[in-house]
DNA sequence: TACCTTTATGCAAACGTTTTCTTTCAAAAG
DNA sequence: CTTTTGAAAGAAAACGTTTGCATAAAGGTA
């Protein structure tokens, strides 16, 4: 057993007398080496505890077998659910997951590419910032050919595998079953506007109230991160005087949690009075009382989608031009609170 | 801007009409470089888009800045929440964080091992599978002289930097405090008994009913893997006749969750006629309803700690011979259910 | 002028693996 | 008995960066 140093190709070669090309191969069961010195290499391999140097096979054949993966944050329910997803997927095909986080800044994020790029990745998977508008960082990947796919949170117009949910579809779907239910007055509490999610759910939820006729008025909007603090503060602001609204549309659980916590405590029935909706599909919807009604997105499909097309850049080779778009559905969740 | 090839040192070299050595000490400011120089060089590396190929460096010097991270599952709270701590940590220090799942299978993580010996990863982070009771696979890192830290799922006796919650504290809490709550019949979901946490979660348990000379029947004492099948499974066999135990300790949030939702559809009055008590204070107890107690175990701190003691140990190489524990203490929230 | 520093740069080897191109050797074919 | 073929193995270059050592020019001192 060595210690201190570890044992290389050319060890095992000097040991048996051969060339290191030899063992390289035989390692590898190429055909032309014979099966005896397959045996005795792998034989004396095993003693020495050798154990190939992927940093220098990297060097050699410009590939790294790892693949980077940028999020903006790791504890949310929906990322680690899509991780958990996508580290699997792809480490079954024999690829790594460096796993970094961008906490939510565009500057991280930047950074974040370069040092990537500088690893030499095989592959990158990008949810973005939710602040990210401008995407040209990541050009290094599409000019020198490297993988590149982005999920979840995703730019329009970026030539390059794009994962995402149909955001449009669930604000739709949240508008129309609030209204079926009966609310006259939404109010809707959005994330940033930068964001593709975010912009797209609104569109939805709107589209919805158009067909039946029922404005969206602006003291009924809000928008910014979906942070505990700024959706309790949101709700004292919504809550300070009446009429309130009947219906809530929250674009994550947390905001949705929230509302119905602070319309618990001020003695707002739901969903007598009030209906609230979320956004995500959160564990925590379940086991609220009484339950929130969600929409779900179905992480584990995306995080396999989104590896699965990242496995297949990687085979094929074959770079788009322009966006190439996959839309998992949103599905409608109806719990107690509507 | 370079399509299809990334340029190297040699090609800012060559434009130069210097030697890449030069280039190479001019972009990391090396002292005897003249000022003159450095600013040609980098001007040229900006233009031509250079980015340092990480893998050639590090294969001349034998270091990757890349540390390994292996986990049982990237979806759990507390490990999500272990992680990101560590994650933020590291990155602040210049490394990158590769983050590998084990799913609790003994032969996954052990595989993972050895993979990210040959990525020559800088060092290595585990929380063991709940499994894992040989630790001789993680040997190849001591061995050979690389930063191993373990951190809530560790081995006794293997000289490593551990850092653990106080699991035993926990257990002990949890029983005086149900104790002290007039539970006279206390039942104990506990985890895998080969896992350290649970080992002591019991020994805690039991602890505290010794002293209060209340026995731990073995018809109330339940391990098993904590899922939401099984805590449903075991709720089904505890209350299916009388008497009830008036007191459940958890030894994860998840089950102590189910055993809620259980007891309330069964209309076991929660806590008069049972108390029941969690463990991780995942962000569902205080959510559900009756609020769960639980016991708080600071995965940020963990994660922070974890972090410092592999920078600490990249550092000044400093390997224990023996096990260094660093223990979080664990802390009791209580709540609406007992 | 000769010698020594100091400062700035170049040269070349090294990291461990892979792969292309040769070479060797034995057996089959002519 | 020579030539051809094919299997098996070796030699050497290459990947891009770093670094110990050598060198060169410039300036200072004796």
């Amino acid at each position: 057993m060595p210690k201190g140093s570890a044992s290389t190709i050319v060890d095992i070669a000097r040991e048996l007398g051969v060339a290191p090309s030899t063992v390289s191969r035989a390692l590898k069961d190429h055909p032309f080496i014979s099966q005896d010195t397959k045996d005795k290499v792998k034989k004396v391999a095993a003693r020495l505890g050798y154990r190939r140097n992927t940093l220098a096979a990297g060097l050699r054949n410009s590939h790294s077998n790892i693949i980077g993966l940028i999020v903006p944050r790791i504890s949310m329910y929906f990322q680690s659910a899509v991780i958990t997803a996508i580290q699997n997927t792809i480490h079954s095909m024999g690829f790594e997951l460096i796993v970094c986080q961008s906490n939510d800044s565009y500057k991280q994020e930047t950074e974040l590419v370069n040092v990537l790029y500088g690893s030499r990745v095989e592959g990158l998977i990008v949810s973005c910032t939710m602040y990210t508008t401008d995407f040209s960082h990541f050009k290094i990947f599409t000019d020198n050919q490297i993988p590149l796919v982005f999920y979840d949170r995703v730019p329009r117009n970026f030539p390059a595998h794009i994962i995402r949910g149909d955001d449009f579809e669930g604000g739709y779907m949240g508008g129309k079953h609030l209204l079926e239910r009966g609310c006259k007055d939404i109010a809707f509490i959005n994330g940033v506007l930068s964001c593709n999610l975010y912009q797209d759910r609104l569109e939805g939820l709107k589209s919805a109230l158009k067909k039946a006729k029922v404005p969206l008025k602006k003291s009924r909007f809000f928008s910014h991160e979906l942070t505990v603090a700024n959706a309790e503060a949101t709700c004292k602001k919504m809550f300070s005087r009446k009429p309130f609204p009947d219906g809530v549309f929250c674009a994550n659980d947390t905001t949705a949690i929230v509302t119905l916590q602070y319309a618990k405590k001020a003695g707002i029935k739901v969903p007598q009075e009030l209906k609230i909706l979320g956004y995500s599909n959160d564990p925590r919807t379940e086991i609220i009382s009484p339950a929130l009604s969600s929409i779900e997105q179905f992480p584990a499909e995306m995080g396999e989608k989104t590896a699965k097309a990242m496995l297949d850049l990687i085979h094929t080779r074959n770079y788009p031009k322009k966006p190439v778009e996959s839309v998992t559905p949103a599905k409608l969740i109806v719990r107690e609170t509507t």
